[in-house]
RNA sequence: GGGCGAUUAGCUCAGCUGGUUAGAGCGUCUGUCUUACACACAGAAGGUCGUAGGUUCGACUCCUGCAUCGCCCACCA
């Protein structure tokens, strides 16, 4: 292909790494992404959920910064002053995890480097890798404000955090108590209810022989864990269960310790399970706890905190829970104690860190009381303050908050915000104060020792909306930015998560701190199969950046599914969008050639206002198009909205209107280009918020040559997101057009069916009385891309003088019929079936409308717009029966 | 034990206020390198919308039961 020495190289494929970089960078040195503070406008904040510090990109983090930067954009065109606010989380146990493993490649362990030291080394590992996620988010093309980048143990949210806990203790509702919680072994530290996940594990069910002190017989107790009846404090049974009522108040001898033990009755027990007897082990097992404190039993703690038993286990202590749980089986066998071995299926709890059996051991934590802030937050949603979409969500989120349980926050960890309390030397007393304290508040002593625990990773997150922002200081930012609009993350986060930040918002700021929730699902693998580290089914997203482009993979990800649900993303859907990306780029390489070519934009009109039917047609679409994204874009359905763009982008501007354009454009006629020009420039703003690299590309290259706007922005990033135009709707353009493609499409189809060269025109009559100006006006395209020469433009009468019947084929449309000679081709009989099958089926339509319409039912209770529009398709389709009737009848 | 979701073309999925001849991408079949694009163009085939009922003038869309798959919550040892 030649090239004048003017135009420059517009390669033939789009290739995203030539632009993507250089784009991010030009975002970046405009400095678009921080937002004017401008009290006149409300602004637009969005709050990214901060990764792993440590992290890498997954497809988590792909599709989250996606949606969220396509909603960011948007805003930002639509003029409001946009955050979007980065940040990392410090993932206490997470990162901990993950430095305790490299330590452990050299066989050391956190305690052999002490506290101070191993906290060094972790903000080390933090100061090393910390920056390779927001690389990566930036690879993505996240517009977010990089100079209000937080992480969650900067000074300001820690002290947000140190604040926020000293008030809910002075306010009672932190406080410690000593009571049965989960205990990860591994990572030596308690957890929440949230971070245990519960598994279906095989295992057995043991049946043990109780013998009775008084020598009466014996008890038979069921049991999964056997070496916790080293910490059992009792027996139980129904109250109502005839078969154990005699005994109940009698004492057991327990198995291999010996210790005496009661019989007592508790409602929690089931007859059906088991024997219907219960070991009742309150220092580990939860119900268990329940029940004894019920009946005021002593706690017997059996365990170390790293899983091994300890001195109370007689000669057990120092074995590992599992081997203790062999030995005792054995022991319990050779004592004859051990009736029975049951097959079983129950679910275990495992760490969600590390995988391992949580224990449920008794121990001091600090604890948040959580019924008091779960009540504001639970009206929140329910006065539609907050709503949460997709909507089925918000009873999930009830559900969770009616019955919500105290959340112990303390982590036995080093990595994380140490707990602000000091415990006295002296008197025992307690400290809780925002400033650390020289002395005992009780007593005055200065014999301090400050708690050694963390708080729990989520009780920073779940301050970050105002946190970020500078609260407890009443900073410009907090008062301008909070609260924030979308909250946008994964279903799984929202206990973690989204429900803490509605509580401690309220609770801190007395506001919400998000509007609106917008939940996505998961991303798996194309056997829809989670992707996980350990299946080996991760699909690195950088990888696919670098082979199809970040475009094509927002693209990718934020299409062809609706929020909450699950997808599966694969090569075939990436290859879809990185096509889309290049139909775009060479329909901007056709009109940006058209405009090099020395066209200049000087005497053009600015927006357009054509008069060609072409040209309103395309407007006309373009505008209606702009109306359906922004209703869309509203309803927080992006992938509709997405698919609109696509399919007029497509279908409509490049299969029709750019090839309608060309037919003039031959002939000399320049009158399409600012057209072409126009539509393209609105297109890419349209698509802008989805596929940002490519867009912004395109555009520099293209508003050179376009005349100036009023107010014409900088960049597409900040250029007005386009507003349907009711003015230019024109029915006429698109039922003109409409009838046009019709025609085409049927000729096209006819030289398929009838095997014609490609390079053979055809001649073709059309008859058409009710769009006859149309067709004139649309000769040549008609001609250009049905390949018909001559075209004639006939009326009723001129249809006596075509060739004899049994030459022509009659296709019969809409508003017309065509009628193209084909001489030997036509087979009689062929043509005779074709035209019956096409009545059939007109007259089956016609039947049903037109039964519809006699039904005085439907008259009276449908819509008049409804019947009205019937109305106009049963005229339309008897119109074309008549035709074909007729021509059939020609036929003879 | 509760709660939720999914079930639409061979595959992956849209279709959210009930009114089309039920759509897209990929795949399949037939043509075409037509000077924006073969990462493309033109044309075609392919669906009793899981199942049984109900509401309605009208149901893929709303209600109920059932089936299959998946997820979440819950202290059954």
């Amino acid at each position: 292909m030649t090239r004048t020495a003017s135009r420059r190289d517009i390669p033939k494929a789009y290739d995203p790494k030539l632009v993507e970089k250089r784009i991010y960078d030009l975002w970046m040195d405009g400095g678009y992404f921080t937002p004017q503070i401008d009290r006149s406008r409300k602004p637009y904040v969005l709050m990214m959920p901060p990764p792993n510090v440590t992290g890498e990109l997954h497809y988590g983090h792909a599709l989250t910064t996606a949606l969220e930067d396509l909603m960011v954009r948007w805003h930002r065109m639509k003029g409001e002053p946009t955050l979007y606010l980065p940040g990392t989380d410090h993932a206490g146990i997470a990162t901990q995890v993950v430095v305790e493993r490299m330590l452990a490649s050299d066989d050391l362990s956190r305690h052999d480097l002490g506290r101070q030291r191993f906290v060094e080394t972790v903000w080390q590992w933090v100061d090393r890798y910390g920056g390779t996620i927001n690389e990566q988010i930036k690879r993505l093309g996240a517009s977010c404000d990089w100079t209000r980048q937080r992480f969650t143990l900067d000074e300001g949210p820690s002290r947000a955090v140190r604040t926020t806990f000293v008030n809910l203790y002075k306010k009672g509702l932190i406080y410690r108590g000593e009571r049965i919680v989960n205990w990860c072994p591994r990572c030596a530290t308690a957890l929440s209810d949230l971070e245990v996940k519960h598994q279906e594990d095989s295992a057995s069910l043991y049946h043990i022989r109780y013998v009775l002190e008084d020598g009466g017989g014996a008890i038979t107790v069921a049991t999964t864990r056997p070496e916790t009846l080293l910490a059992d404090t009792a027996v139980a049974v129904n109250p109502g269960d005839d078969r154990y009522s005699h005994l109940v108040g009698k004492s057991v001898i327990l198995p291999v310790l010996g210790r005496v033990i009661p019989i007592i009755a508790d409602e929690a027990v089931e007859p059906e399970f088991g024997t219907g007897a219960l070991k009742v082990t309150p220092g580990h097992d939860p119900a268990d706890y329940e029940i004894g404190e019920r009946h005021g039993l002593p706690i017997v703690n059996v365990m170390n905190l790293d899983g091994t038993l300890n001195d109370n286990a007689g000669h057990y202590e120092g074995v590992d829970r599992f081997d203790v749980r062999r030995q005792i089986v054995q022991k319990l066998e050779v004592d004859g104690l051990l009736e029975e071995v049951e097959d079983y299926h129950h679910s275990v709890g495992h760490c969600d860190r590390c995988g391992q059996v949580v224990e449920p051991i008794v121990s001091k934590q600090w604890w948040m009381r959580m019924a008091p802030l779960a009540k504001p937050a639970i009206e929140a949603v329910e006065d539609g303050r907050i709503r949460i979409i997709p909507e089925r969500f918000t009873k999930v989120y009830y559900n969770w908050m009616h019955n919500i349980r105290d959340w112990p926050i303390s982590r036995q960890l080093w990595w994380g915000h140490r707990i602000p309390v000091w415990y006295c030397g002296e008197c025992a007393g307690v400290t809780v104060e925002h400033e650390d304290p020289d002395a005992c508040a009780e007593c005055g002593s200065d014999r301090l020792e400050r708690d050694s625990d963390v708080l729990d990773t989520w009780f920073s997150s779940a301050l970050w909306p105002h946190s970020t922002l500078g609260w407890p200081d009443q900073t410009e930012d907090l008062d301008y930015f909070y609260p924030t609009g979308d909250m946008e993350t994964g279903h799984d986060i929202l206990f973690f998560w989204i429900a803490r930040m509605i509580m401690m918002g309220l609770e801190n700021t007395s506001d919400i701190p998000f509007d609106t929730v917008y939940l996505h699902g998961l991303v798996r693998d194309p056997d829809g199969v989670k992707m996980s580290k350990s299946k080996g089914n991760v699909l690195d997203p950088l990888d696919l950046i670098d082979m199809y482009g970040a475009d094509a993979l927002r693209f990718a990800l934020t299409t062809g599914n609706s929020p909450g649900n699950d997808m599966r993303l694969n090569e075939q859907k990436m290859e879809a969008s990185r096509n889309f990306a290049n139909k775009l780029w060479n329909a901007a390489r056709y009109v940006i050639t058209n405009l090099e070519r020395g066209r200049s934009s000087g005497g053009w009109v600015w927006p357009p206002s054509p008069t060609h039917l072409e040209d309103r047609w395309v407007l006309s679409r373009l505008n209606r198009v702009a109306a359906q994204v922004d209703r869309y874009m509203n309803e927080y359905q992006f992938g509709e909205a997405q698919r609109e763009v696509h399919d007029f982008l497509w279908s409509e501007y490049c299969d029709w209107y750019l090839e309608m354009s060309k037919v003039r454009l031959r002939a000399g006629d320049e009158s399409p280009v600012p057209v072409l020009a126009f539509v393209l420039e609105r297109l890419l703003r349209l698509l802008h918020p989805f596929m940002p690299f490519i867009t912004e590309e395109i555009w520099r290259n293209l508003v050179d040559h376009l005349p100036r706007e009023a107010d014409a922005p900088t960049a597409l990033i900040v250029a007005a997101y386009p507003q349907a135009d009711a003015s230019m709707f024109d029915e006429a353009a698109e039922s003109g057009i409409g009838a046009v493609i019709e025609m085409v499409r049927a000729i096209r189809n006819l030289r398929a069916e009838f095997r014609i060269q490609p390079n053979q025109s055809l001649e073709a009559t059309v008859d058409a009385p009710a769009i006859r100006r149309v067709i004139e006006a649309e000769a040549a395209a008609i001609r250009t891309m049905a390949q018909v020469d001559p075209l004639i433009i006939g009326s009723s009468s001129s249809a006596t003088d075509r060739p004899a019947s049994g030459q022509v084929v009659s296709l019969v449309l809409a508003q017309g019929t065509v009628t193209v000679p084909l001489g030997g081709l036509v087979d009689l009989v062929q043509e005779r079936a074709r035209l019956s099958k096409e009545l059939e089926q007109v007259e089956g339509n016609r039947a049903r409308l037109a039964a519809r319409l006699r039904d005085e039912k439907f008259l009276a209770k449908a819509p008049g717009d409804v019947v009205e529009r019937e109305r106009q398709r049963l005229a339309t389709l008897g119109d074309r029966g008549a035709r074909i009737t007729e021509t059939l009848s020609r036929l003879g």
